[in-house]
DNA sequence: CGTAAGTGGAGGTGGTCTCTCAAGTTATGA
DNA sequence: TCATAACTTGAGAGACCACCTCCACTTACG
């Protein structure tokens, strides 16, 4: 790009930062379908001012999630870092949603949307070990069922994310209470489960939820 | 709307039909955003055949589903039927899932899009006081953790259905493993869970199953 | 203060979907 | 048999929406 030609005009490198600020909350908070036209508005400018700066929706977006990307494998690399083997791989599940909750944009990314195909396929390269060895290790300690795999992480994560998504405006932090009951069934034989902190939702909260939720958006 | 008036002409009640079997077939298959144009061709009719029978999609899908939409119900009252409540319990999850996974469409309506909203706002008030019941059945023999909750029920089925979405084209059973894993998680301290008999997916399925899914559609 | 760089936003382009209509076809019963 | 009301058809009208372009205007800066 034109990072190294000849540095910006002032005016137009605070706006570059204006349309990075807007895009970055605007896609944390409603995911990778907002329009450039409704990053502008949000940044003050015009959609024009973006287009120079970014020839498209596909450029700005791998620029914003660049470094951010790589988030996922720091957190596992943490899991593997925990000197209690269930533990490492429970915390990475917690901190893995959290992502998820906080960054809208960023799951549909790790999740596997259309866009950003490459920096996400080597991203996902550099996980399955990872992953792989947080569940050996959790099963090597016996506190993982010894038929879990480590495909089943992913699974779960999109599991999780459908419950982040619908509830997120009525009650933000419910799949905390959907990730435990799961934590729980993935004990090894003889484990005891925990009680469940986060609590229900009631009938009228659960409406509400049911009113929000959309269907996945059509393939092909 | 037009059913006492008088008898349809034959070739158009034969018409009537091959609408209603295409529009079966495709909501089943592909969910409730299958256009009317969509419906028409596959029944090897031309778009404005199926505007004469139906005045619009919503007359459609509300004919369509007017049976059907009970089917949930029924599911309900057979767990509440059945001896064992922990199976009558675990048993209406896994047939409501089969249910979710048979027919796109009325999962759909019953998980809460914005279509068809009389009829299944009736249908829930039916099914709250069932869900309380196969609850409290399986709490009081002592087979389900006590801090479970009626309301968890319909977002259990979201979680799942978005597993259901995600693979059917790949793994089209692979819900059950998961079913089976939160089912695990539910039972009461002391209970032990049961091995996993659907396998999890290869890393080449994870794949495919990644690259199939798309985020919720937008809304407001 | 000249000029290259930057800006705004109306509108072009291309896509989607629902639904209509006028011209042609067919079932039916008098 | 044939008059006619019912039916069929698919192109396209009308709406929407998102991406991106263009150019008259403004601004930074040497």
């Amino acid at each position: 790009m034109s990072t190294a030609d000849r540095p910006l005009r002032r005016d137009a490198e605070r706006n570059r930062r204006l349309i990075l600020d807007a895009a970055r909350d605007l896609f944390a908070a409603r995911g990778l379908t907002v329009t450039l036209d409704d990053v502008a508005h949000h940044a003050g400018l015009g959609v024009g001012t973006v287009y120079r700066r970014f020839r498209s929706r596909e450029e700005l977006i791998n620029t914003l999630f660049e470094e951010r990307i790589g988030a996922i494998v720091a957190l596992a690399e943490e899991g593997l870092a925990c000197a209690d083997p269930w533990l490492g791989l429970t915390r990475f599940l917690e901190s893995a949603l959290e992502l998820q909750a906080a960054d809208r944009g960023l799951k549909e990314l790790l999740l596997g949307t259309s866009e950003g195909r490459d920096h996400v396929a080597r991203i996902k390269a550099r996980m399955a070990p990872l992953g792989t060895e947080l569940v050996r290790r959790a099963q090597a300690a016996g506190a993982l069922r010894e038929d879990f795999a480590p495909q089943d992480i992913p699974l779960l994560q999109m599991m999780l994310g459908a419950v982040v998504d619908a509830t997120q405006p009525v009650r933000p932090e419910l799949w905390r209470r959907y990730l435990a009951l799961i934590i729980d069934g993935m004990r090894a034989d003889g484990a005891r489960p925990e009680p469940l902190t986060v609590p229900a939702v009631d009938f009228k909260q659960l409406d509400a939820v049911m009113r929000a939720w959309r269907p996945p958006q059509r393939r092909e």
